[in-house]
RNA sequence: GCUCCCUUCGUCUAGUGGUUAGGACGCCGGCCUCUCACGUCGGUAACAGGGGUUCGAGUCCCCUAGGGAGCGCCA
């Protein structure tokens, strides 16, 4: 649902002062729709949530959609999706820039007004060879300021850019909660761009005014975004308005060491739960990576909550391991309540086209399946077979299991337990030790066959488990079908 | 190129001047066992390098190297 940002802009600073001694936190996610949701996004979502929920604070969603080429309602559907699959609602929004384009513009006519910004004619070509002379002299490229002071009004037909006015001396402090004191010259900033040609706002000014008019105290983002912040506190006080308190967290690395990036494969929300994650997991794996709390390696939510604090974000970047997000997976598949995780597995079973109600309960399979999957995806594929008719067997398994000799013993097998009394684990358990035993077997040398001819496969739960969720129809029709393929496949190699 | 940022096992991290440098994932081995797993016990493995400061440095300072980010009428 979209809800339209029509606070008044307020000028007060939101920082903590004599007359706001209980300002409340309020931090903010503020991606931009032009494509997944990536997790390095959400892991300053997450930060930031987390944040304010500990001081008691509001967590609001900002939709940065000033790049209208870019911006696609498909993203700004993923962000939603994905935001809602891991739990992080927010307080106030989502609100979206473009329509906040009046607010911009307001503010930019005042920077005119009182000379804080002015009107620039450059084209893209001319700013373009001078870069190129910059970067040929070995010179960070900047605007060289070449319209600052010439006056310019709009007049005539090539629509000028607005340019903010940086001050030319001087330097910005920033005491960033994870990097500490960071100074940065004015000298190496320019004056950057608030207004396009066609009068759209650009990024760094809507971030700004945004902050300011929503009243962000806590502003977590990625570090890609700390050469930002010093332009950004420059247009804070061009504004008459105080800066929020910064947090610049790093960034997230592929295995390679280089940003994580499609290529090493799932990197949005979206695909995580596609390949049987559950949100929980995903959380947990996030919060740990680049923080800790002493020797903890599981937090419930109200944990993270409860210990989480900025502050103690680690400065460096951190590589993404797969193999521990798994191993997370498999903690939270295990050790949660059942039907939890059985209401999930149904989504995953439904996209094999079988239908849960109609086997086996889905909670009974969570019981027998949940230690040997690290995924909801391999849970769902290894247990289809509760589910649908056998496709056949695994031609390795059937070949090692389904010989000539355990034929009649299968067969045996199949007369014991059409007349098995009780359908349970224990007296099924005893109808396969004892129908072993008579033909002189260990258990394991019948289970195995058995587990072949029931599941098709080598693997399985344990062979009472499998048999009691079968049920008995599957089961004597299952084990009716092995011989017949002993049969056959002797007459052929025969 | 310039500016900013970062640097403890392969990976995520603990560590705030005195530790046999701890935990977790992964990997290897033992046990358990009807398969696969789970579990359990044990093992492997790190302070980027060089200078200082100090009785003493992973911890403080400097330099070097390596890595990341930014330098758009993208966000």
């Amino acid at each position: 649902m979209r809800r339209v940002f029509t606070r008044i802009a307020a000028f007060d600073a939101p920082a903590l002062t004599w007359k706001n001694p209980l300002m409340t936190v309020r931090t903010r996610f503020a991606p931009s729709p032009t494509g997944h949701l990536h997790i390095g996004g959400v892991r300053t979502a997450l930060y930031s949530w987390l944040y304010a929920r500990k001081h008691g604070g509001e967590f609001v969603l900002r939709i940065e959609d000033t790049d209208r080429e870019r911006s696609t309602p498909e993203s700004i559907n993923a962000i939603l999706q994905g935001m809602s699959w891991l739990g992080l609602e927010f307080d106030e929004g989502p609100f979206y820039q473009t329509q906040r384009f009046a607010r911009y513009g307001e503010l930019i006519d005042k920077l005119l007004a009182e000379d804080k910004a002015y009107y620039c004619y450059c084209s893209k070509e001319e700013l373009e060879s001078m870069r190129a002379e910059q970067r040929a002299r070995g010179e960070k490229p900047r605007y060289d300021r070449r319209c600052r002071d010439a006056g310019h009004k709009p007049h005539g037909d090539i629509k000028p850019v607005v340019r903010f006015k940086n001050p030319l001396a001087g330097s910005v402090v920033i005491d960033d909660q994870i990097r500490g004191h960071v100074v940065i010259s004015n000298d190496e900033l320019d004056d950057l761009i608030i207004a396009r040609a066609d009068g759209t706002p650009t990024y760094n000014f809507t971030v700004v005014v945004d902050d300011m008019d929503m009243k962000i105290s806590h502003v977590i983002r990625g570090d890609d975004h700390l050469n930002n912040t010093p332009r950004q506190i420059n247009m804070f006080h061009a504004l008459d308005a105080a800066p929020p308190s910064y947090a610049h967290v790093p960034m997230i690395l592929g295995a390679d060491g280089q940003r994580l990036s499609k290529r090493h494969g799932a990197v949005s929300v979206l695909e995580f739960r596609d390949q049987g994650f559950l949100p929980e997991s995903l959380i947990n794996y996030l919060v740990r990576l680049g923080w800790s709390h002493g020797d903890q390696e599981i937090f419930s939510v109200d944990e993270m909550v409860e210990y989480f604090d900025i502050v103690n974000v680690n400065k460096s970047a951190s590589t993404f391991n797969p193999e521990k997000l798994l191993w997370l997976n498999q903690h939270y598949i295990k050790s949660s309540p059942l039907e939890h995780i059985a209401s999930h597995l149904r989504q995953y079973l439904g996209e094999h086209d079988v239908d849960p109600e109609a086997g086996p309960d889905p909670v009974e399979i969570v019981a027998a399946q949940r230690e040997r999957s690290k995924t909801l995806v391999e849970m769902a594929d290894k247990s289809l077979f509760f589910y649908r008719e056998l496709d056949g067997y695994d031609e390795k398994q059937a070949k090692k299991n389904l010989t000539t000799d355990i034929a009649p013993v299968l067969t045996q097998l199949r007369t014991r337990l059409a007349e098995a009394a009780t359908w349970d684990a224990d007296a099924l358990h005893q109808i396969v030790e004892e129908v072993a035993a008579a033909a002189g077997l260990k258990f394991g040398k019948l289970a195995q066959p058995l587990r072949v001819a029931l599941s098709g496969g080598g693997v399985s739960p344990p062979i009472d488990t499998t048999l009691v969720l079968l049920g008995p129809e599957r089961v004597l029709a299952r084990i009716d079908q092995a011989p017949e393929y002993i049969g056959a496949r002797a007459a052929q190699s025969a």
